[in-house]
DNA sequence: CAAACTTTTGCAACTAAGTTGCAAAGATAC
DNA sequence: GTATCTTTGCAACTTAGTTGCAAAAGTTTG
């Protein structure tokens, strides 16, 4: 359990990346907020549905989410699966385009999904004629805990 | 159009894979690998669904895409947007386990998706703990031909 | 090449994922 | 506190993917 002094910076952060974004303030878009700055992973979409103490209409769970990651508050991390994960901007992402070049790990073992911001993507050698705009890596295997 | 001699020669290329596969010669199973064959670029499964002479019902597809998945033939190509895409493994891969080790090129404008073969996937340091056993990169922007 | 056997296919029915329009509820501004 | 604008939940829908089963293919054997 959070200590109080915490959990109102908490709250305050939540209120900050709200007001920054100039989405209004309501209580789907803050739960959701505060799941994703409590969690050390990246979410699924039905995690956040499960998650969250009050429950939200799916629609609802998709709007949101479609909403933070056009403001840049969260990216999406592509996993072989086909599930999409979604993960909180730690810089701040500029409306519509993110410079998340970091590494995505995804764990076989317990699924968990995690951003490693200290690792960059490496620089790719194209052919003649491709033009790169983003680079994506998604190293999996099994990660600290589970090894 | 085809010459008699390359259609022949494709016509046996499909045997040879299915046969060294262990898998029974379909009209279902020839034709998406026909389609695999004809095309430079990775697959989505509607594609499959779509550009197939005879029209084979949805299951069928992802029944023949998922036991080509198994015996090494095609491999999946994760994208941003969440649309999985299947492609040729060049190499021959051993059954379950691939060694695709090239990189993916997705291009944003006409949507196409294509294995960069001689692309090799660079290393990743990560940090203590994790175990790294696959390593996916997936390039986006844009291609040859829109570019 | 035909009977016996095995595998694959298509259908139906189902679950899960994602989208859209709209009226009601909630947030913001004055 | 009221007017205005935004967001939410509901209903209804489309698309994606799965499972069981009987019919139709493919394969094997004599």
């Amino acid at each position: 359990m959070l200590f109080p002094t915490n959990f109102i910076m908490m709250e305050n952060q939540i209120l900050n990346i709200l007001h920054r974004s100039q989405l209004s303030i309501t209580d789907g878009r803050k739960s959701i907020l505060r799941l994703f700055l409590e969690s050390d992973n990246a979410l699924a979409h039905h995690d956040i549905e499960a998650r969250t103490q009050v429950k939200f209409d799916r629609v609802t769970v998709y709007r949101t989410l479609q909403i933070f990651m056009e403001k840049g508050i969260i990216h999406t991390i592509p996993t072989a699966d086909n599930s999409i994960k979604y993960a909180l901007c730690r810089d701040e992402c500029e409306q519509g385009h993110h410079h998340d070049d970091h590494v995505h790990f995804v764990c076989k073992k317990c699924g968990s999904t995690v951003c490693l911001e200290d690792v960059h993507v490496p620089a790719v050698r194209l052919p003649k004629g491709f033009k790169p705009q983003q680079v994506e890596v998604v190293v999996s295997g099994t990660c600290k805990e589970c090894s």
